[in-house]
DNA sequence: CAGATACATGAACATTCATTCATATGACAT
DNA sequence: ATGTCATATGAATGAATGTTCATGTATCTG
């Protein structure tokens, strides 16, 4: 994933392993393919959807995320003290959060204080959860 | 994510920058930071978690689960021609969601049908795309 | 203003990981 | 058995990206 690009600058470049690539298979359903094909999720949709996905993929962010969840709001350095990170660790963390408008930020004094922007962020945590203590079973 | 380890080891060291570090943060409401401590996420299913996201996390995964949540099952000749990917691509990759219990294989003569394992991953990418076409406005 | 504190950011480095090629396995037909 | 088709897998490689160090910016204090 493209994750890289939290500057806001959308890539122009198609993503890594997304070039058009041949297909060498033969014994294809081409019509049930081809049916498919139409209702497809749409790129720019799939591009930003994966970038989410990403961002929760990453221990320390999903960790962030996690505490941010149970704290309604965490300045940065305690999330630092919290998750045993450095400092620039955790900024450059949410900084990408920050850019898929997962997190929200919010000065108070010297400090600055992050809160989840987002509802379906805890849900997309619990329904993860319910998965990995289902299959761990 | 060390998400190389789906032939099912668990990694036995940490995962990347996971080790304690160090906090050089000095203004920390430690009475706050200690009472998230208590009720934390648990690592191995912070680590399990971690790992669902980041395998929704990469473009190719992502439409491999998205057309499998929509045709009911897929061979694998059938997912390369949809997704024009190359066989020994998507094969690693469903080898990896399989170690995920996100998909199911089941062999059908010469051919091996996948199909998704779980019906979480349905309301997940549900969820992010709920964010996605918020965010996006 | 000078110094200190809290946070942000750029560049560099190290590692992970997606993709590919080559090859192996498994199933069916002849 | 031999050949072909469908899939799996190992190794190699190139690109993406997490972490760190060094430094910059902003806010408060004296």
């Amino acid at each position: 994933m493209n994750i890289h690009s939290y500057d806001m600058v959308r890539p122009t470049v198609p993503a890594r392993g997304l070039t058009a690539e041949a297909c060498e298979v033969t014994a294809v359903d081409t019509a049930r393919v081809a049916a498919l094909r139409t209702g497809n999720l749409c790129p720019t949709d799939a591009l930003r959807l994966g970038e989410i996905f990403a961002a929760l993929g990453e221990p320390n962010r999903l960790r962030i995320l996690e505490a941010l969840a149970r704290a309604r709001s965490l300045c940065v350095c305690d999330l630092c003290a919290l998750l045993e990170l450095r400092q620039s660790n955790v900024s450059h963390q949410l900084r990408l959060l920050r850019a898929l408008r997962l997190v929200r930020a919010e000065r108070s004094g010297r400090n600055v204080f992050y809160s989840l922007d987002d509802s379906h962020v805890r849900g997309l945590i619990e329904l993860g959860l319910e998965h990995v203590r289902e299959a761990t079973g």
